[in-house]
DNA sequence: TTGAAAGCGCTAACAC
DNA sequence: GTGTTAGCGCTTTCAA
């Protein structure tokens, strides 16, 4: 098996100098075009791959942007494909870094860091303040997911409580005036779900009812008992999961969805669009949040030395079978 | 803000060449105590750390092993989970090629090549021989979860046509006559599932009843539907998605597993650990298919050029609440 | 035991 | 427009 080639085989074969060859494989404006042509030429002949650790060392810049990421959350897949274009449309090569039950954030963040990336996205707002700002000493740092109150790095995050605001607000439209909620406790952003449910009803003018439950299934049916015998005609679920079980609880018992009552979910999973489920749910935008954080991400690591931003995303309804006029 | 230090200001400032401090630095063997002691105080000092980018130009080894993975992936993630520790107890870096949707496996293992990896894996063994082939021109190449005809590379798979097998004997023992198989279409290693299920059925002289699937909750659903009127007393569904698609559609319509249908998954994902799913299913030992996939790329990394091993390792049935003998 | 010198593959100045 | 030259920070001969 014969050494890969290098810059110099590529000018070589080309009969142009490496720096010209160097000029055209990186799309930099000089060499003309009958050059571009026979460098091009010679380097997709030879299969010719830049060096990255050449480059590196030469350039100083590794041109890396690090992705923390979760291995089996399927958000932060979606979020993922978004990661790679937007990063790629701007030069960039994404090195991932996996989190998993046997692999610690800080274990993924310490790989990136040796990687010598130029930017970290974190996703999945797992990091406290103190531990961004240690960070974000090192490289520049975007939280991608981030909860309460903002913090010392960029970040970028769905407003959850307008996801729900916009969920009542459909409700509303539709005639209903009696809209429960099956809280998520102590689940990542369930307080501001709650916030966000709070704050419509009562722009409406319309009464508070929130049950206790905890984003599973179990919750959800617990939750249509709890609510029994004055059922309200509209209830919002933590997530899609536990809307699932209210689904499931109020079929059960011969009520109709969404002919007596409407039930809304919250995260447009697979769950949601199961064809015999095609709940109504309240979905974030995956490719803007990562087209924004990757943007907020690089425009860091070329310099901008701005105020951390924060951004809030909103979500949008998702209008599938499970709602429809209040009876 | 000061420059990084470099060897030379170690070197200078324990007044010794360059190249003995990196002698030091590498604890290879050499410098007098003496010398060792000044270099040791000196890149402490200065807080030096290697440039691993140099590093590797120098030395012409990237320490880099590939993987190739799917995002939404819970077997993959499994994998990854047994990957990193493999790798790194070998003095590896472990650098991820995600495959999504939106990009496909040939990007992935385009950047991992760009990135120089010495050694590469291929999860989910969605390559066929020519191009395996191609990239092991390229670069030691572990196809895991290979599947049919032994390949021109080394791979790592399970049994999948026997973990079947051991699912329909399970059924068998528990007095099923009527089993039907959810397809996993075109996906990495239904085909093998699908001649397991075949050849099971076939050897206690049930009838054979396959309807087609694609590994989505979507799907297992959709299968119920198709089954129809004239449902199984056991469905086996591709893995564990689809499974629990096939439970939500049965117990939807009320239809009780297992007290009615029994219900068996593959891979043994987390879903279906999940307490309110607890399905019964096949598992695959992740954490031995990793090392040993990661122990054949390195060694082949470090120059072993023996004929490719085919490694093929027995999954095994766990059995939870979603099979019960047959009605 | 140590140091001088020669690159690894690439890019940035500067000359032509 | 193109080539020459001089390194980036490190390791590795090879002499001393």
């Amino acid at each position: 098996m014969s050494r890969r080639p290098t810059l110099k085989d590529v000018a070589a074969l080309a009969g142009v100098s490496r720096a010209t060859a160097s000029l055209v494989i990186r799309d930099e404006r000089g060499p003309s075009a009958a050059s571009r042509e026979r460098v091009r030429a010679a380097a997709a002949a030879l299969g010719y791959v830049p060096d990255p650790a050449a480059q590196l060392l030469r350039r100083g810049r590794s041109g890396l942007l690090g992705v923390v990421f979760t291995a089996r959350d399927a958000f932060h897949a979606d979020l993922l494909d978004g990661v790679y274009p937007a990063a790629e449309a701007r030069g960039f090569s994404v090195v991932l870094g996996a989190v998993s039950p046997a692999r610690t954030a800080d274990r993924a963040v310490a790989a990136l860091l040796a990687s010598r990336c130029e930017a970290l996205l974190l996703l999945g707002g797992r990091y406290g303040a103190e531990r961004l700002a240690e960070l974000a000493a090192e490289v520049p740092v975007v939280d991608v997911g981030h909860v309460g109150e903002p913090g010392p790095v960029d970040a970028v995050a769905s407003a959850d409580d307008e996801g729900v605001g916009a969920a009542v607000e459909h409700l509303v439209a539709l005639g209903h005036t009696a809209i429960a909620m099956v809280d998520g406790g102590e689940q990542p952003g369930a307080a501001q779900r709650r916030a966000g449910y709070r704050a419509a009803v009562r722009r409406h003018g319309l009464p508070e009812r929130i049950v206790p439950g905890d984003n599973t299934e179990v919750s959800g049916a617990a939750a249509v008992e709890a609510l029994r015998p004055d059922l309200p005609t509209a209830i919002l679920a933590n997530n899609d999961q536990c809307a699932v079980g209210v689904l499931d609880a109020l079929r059960r018992s011969g009520i109709g969805v969404p002919e007596q009552v409407s039930v809304i979910g919250y995260d447009d999973s697979q769950l949601a669009r199961l064809a015999h489920v095609d709940l109504t749910t309240v979905a974030q935008d995956a490719g803007e949040i990562a087209r924004i954080a990757v943007g907020a991400a690089l425009d860091r690591a070329e310099g901008d030395t701005s105020e951390p931003k924060h951004i809030r995303l909103t979500p949008h309804l998702v209008v599938r079978s499970t709602t429809a006029p209040a009876p």
